[in-house]
DNA sequence: GTTATTTTTTAGCCTAGACTAAAAATTATT
DNA sequence: AATAATTTTTAGTCTAGGCTAAAAAATAAC
């Protein structure tokens, strides 16, 4: 059993991997934990001794596979919460993630089995992000920023980079959600901004 | 907001303040929290400076009013939390203390009112036991053990005294769960056994 | 009403996880 | 290649919450 702290870090080096390939930074794990680098190199040689991760004093830290199952099962979870606070408890999607980040840390896989059955396995969350299966494998969503399409290209939201409240509130406002089809009618070569379409039928 | 630690002495404490009435000893709450009377006397020291208790050396801890409701208020999630699980996840009633124990700490009113409403707001968890409301308040169910009742007088069953998974499941086997109607027809004055019949319709 | 026993508190120590400041290694600059 | 700048690690502190052992208070026994 991994304690929070534990779990926390794990998470975080996993989706540092996800972003930049090869080792990930003492710094860049500190700056996403909030923390210093100190606490970040202690917290790393720790995991390091329990094969949770690889670690090469001044390299950085990589994920064993161990650590990998751990991390995805936690991100299970996550996602699996989010989707439980807006498909049953009515959430917003702008409103979930800190609930979602306590409720990833309870430990029982029976709960995440049955709320798994419970919500229909669902396999993306309300951010339209994928969510990992019992034993870690998840759909890689081929992810293209609107902004990298053309004109006459169209797309269907699957999620969004940002997730700030205000964000959110304003993509919501001009009825931009998960599955949101998006044509892009005409596009200004000299800055890139757009004409879009927003789809009606969601 | 609290700790989790500290959370679990309020509560530990409240529930020896049900039970017996007056200042609550050390050695009690060292006991139910599985711990040494030192570290009891610590927390309760901690405790007592940020109000949540009254103590004096020697003497004993007492629950403040704002400790109270600090207490009712997990009280509060630990049940709802538990008919979530056995209603909605279909787990049995003798599965989901310790699940619950975890999920009584997540913080969210907002998350509770909504798990309130979700469940159709329960008034008893699936061990019989009243769920205190938004304010705290909560039904002093009027508790009998069956083995104060006489030959010809029922009882319905609100919940159970010990809730080892042993003795749940030996309650299952013979078929009384809450909500059962319980018919006294004969007991001996020697030593008091019983010969019931257990009613049905449940 | 002393003495013995039990309960409670204090004092001092331990671990996890954070921190600061200084040292060491790496990377960048000229 | 030598120095400067940055990154990372180490060393030493701090706090929360545990612990043990000893001291102090309360209770029980004679």
């Amino acid at each position: 059993m991994y304690s929070l702290a534990e779990e926390n870090y794990i998470k975080a080096i996993f989706h540092l991997q996800q972003t930049k390939s090869g080792a990930v930074s003492t710094n860049a794990i500190a700056d996403s934990m909030d923390t210093k680098a100190s606490s970040a190199t202690d917290m790393v040689q720790k995991l390091a001794d329990k094969k949770v991760l690889s670690y090469v004093k001044y390299k950085g830290a990589q994920l064993t596979e161990k650590g990998k199952k751990i991390a995805t099962r936690i991100v299970r979870k996550h996602r699996l919460w989010e989707v439980f606070l807006v498909d049953k408890l009515g959430f917003h999607w702008d409103e979930v993630h800190e609930i979602a980040e306590q409720l990833e840390h309870i430990h029982s896989t029976e709960l995440i089995k049955r709320l798994d059955i419970f919500l229909g396995t669902p396999a993306f969350d309300p951010h339209g992000d994928p969510i990992p299966d019992e034993h870690g494998n998840f759909i890689k969503t081929e992810k293209k920023l609107l902004s990298q399409l053309n004109k006459s290209q169209f797309g269907v939201c699957v999620g969004v980079k940002e997730s700030s409240p205000e964000y959110l509130q304003y993509l919501d406002k001009k009825r931009i959600s998960i599955g949101t089809k998006i044509n892009v009618l005409g596009k200004e070569f000299f800055d890139g901004s757009m004409v879009i379409e927003v789809g009606r039928d969601q």
